[in-house]
DNA sequence: CGTATCGGATACGTTCATGTATCGAAAGGG
DNA sequence: CCCTTTCGATACATGAACGTATCCGATACG
């Protein structure tokens, strides 16, 4: 009872793979268990033994896809120990890409979080864990550029903020690419405006001067 | 028969209050034709009677209630023709201002547009129209603050991305609101970066690491 | 007013997905 | 090699949503 039988182990794994993709297609509400079933190559009695609603099944996905994402980007990183900022960011966008099916689920997936109080923790967990794999190397990088951080959990969220919300226009326009080419100039403008360079001693805030520790 | 007589105009109306409600409580893959119905006080008779599917009703929804917003917007902006970037700034978040229900409903439609070819369209051209909305108002807020607009274009996708991107965040931590003063934070940043001081000759060019400006 | 048309309600039949309960086959253990 | 357990397939009953076709009340119009 407490192995989890190789058999076992491989038809749950199909069926996260499968469901990926018919979230993707069909969208998460319009998918039926008997689709995902077919998709893998069982029938819903191989489903019910795994898993007990479409839901459960959606969180399982989510979680080991976005887990297997920061792992990659973690990885892709650990790669390029001496990275320039920019090397760093491009290392980044190129371990994280733009992709169409996932975009599609991550956003039907927040939906479904936002309206799920449970959900909700687990996503934002998920968000700090991205943070906190990127932040460091992007912290180092600046620095080795002669630039300090002044607010490292703001530059975080404005990172992954700017992901998500240039994903959507690189995706809505798949034809050309300026869109993508805006995406790194933000980026790079957003290293920027977070961080100081170290010979200046006189740092210049922005408006409404941030400098808070909490 | 050209006229819509207003009975019908009326019913119309409610189902598309309805829809929204309905849509963003349960996602709208997981709506029915008769939730809608029931919530807005009609059958499903009235229903079919106005649309044909409820992809369609969602689409008209949508259009609706987004082109309201840039209304909405487009007002807020005018009411404050001499705003400083920062007074201009505000005034575009309070009339946009970060709502869950919508964000969700949203969030599904992009989902739902990228996986459908002629809604694609439809979408690009509504954020092109929201670009074309703040734009000329940023603009002439920045020159009045003594800076120049070097790519308008490119601070106009900036600042719809930076909307998009860290709304989620705000929604996800409703408690405290740390993460919706990154996000004004986050916009001030943008706007310098994308404008730089007309005193200054020397223009410092965009992309490549550079210094900071003022 | 009376009448014709329009708009929404009602009443079907049908399809489809669900979840359970049962059965048979494949692993694993003695 | 058999026996037990586990896992997935099959069969079944149920319920829900759909779309249509028809009917009736309301509204506009002569």
């Amino acid at each position: 009872m407490a192995a989890p039988t190789a058999r076992r182990e491989k038809t749950r794994q199909r069926l996260l793979v499968a469901a990926l993709d018919v979230f993707a297609e069909e969208g998460f509400g319009r998918s039926t268990v008997e689709q995902v079933c077919e998709r893998a190559g069982y029938t819903r009695g191989a489903f019910y033994s795994n898993f007990s609603s479409l839901d459960e099944l959606f969180l399982a996905m989510w979680e080991e896809r976005s887990s297997q994402l920061i792992t990659g980007l973690r990885a892709a990183l650990a790669e390029v120990p001496d990275a320039t900022p920019d090397q760093a960011l491009r290392a980044a966008l190129r371990a994280i890409p733009v992709d169409d099916a996932w975009y599609r689920v991550t956003a039907e997936f927040t939906a479904h979080a936002l309206r799920t109080p449970g959900l909700r923790r687990v996503m934002a967990a998920r968000e700090q864990a991205i943070q906190d794999t990127i932040l460091p190397v992007v912290v180092a990088a600046l620095g080795r550029a002669g630039r300090r951080v002044t607010d490292a959990a703001a530059l975080g969220q404005a990172l992954v903020a700017v992901h998500d919300g240039t994903s959507v226009q690189v995706l809505l326009e798949p034809d050309s690419d300026t869109a993508r080419l805006r995406r790194e100039e933000l980026f790079q403008h957003v290293l920027e405006s977070y961080s100081t360079p170290v010979n200046t001693p006189i740092s210049t805030p922005v408006s409404t001067p941030i400098t808070e520790e909490p």
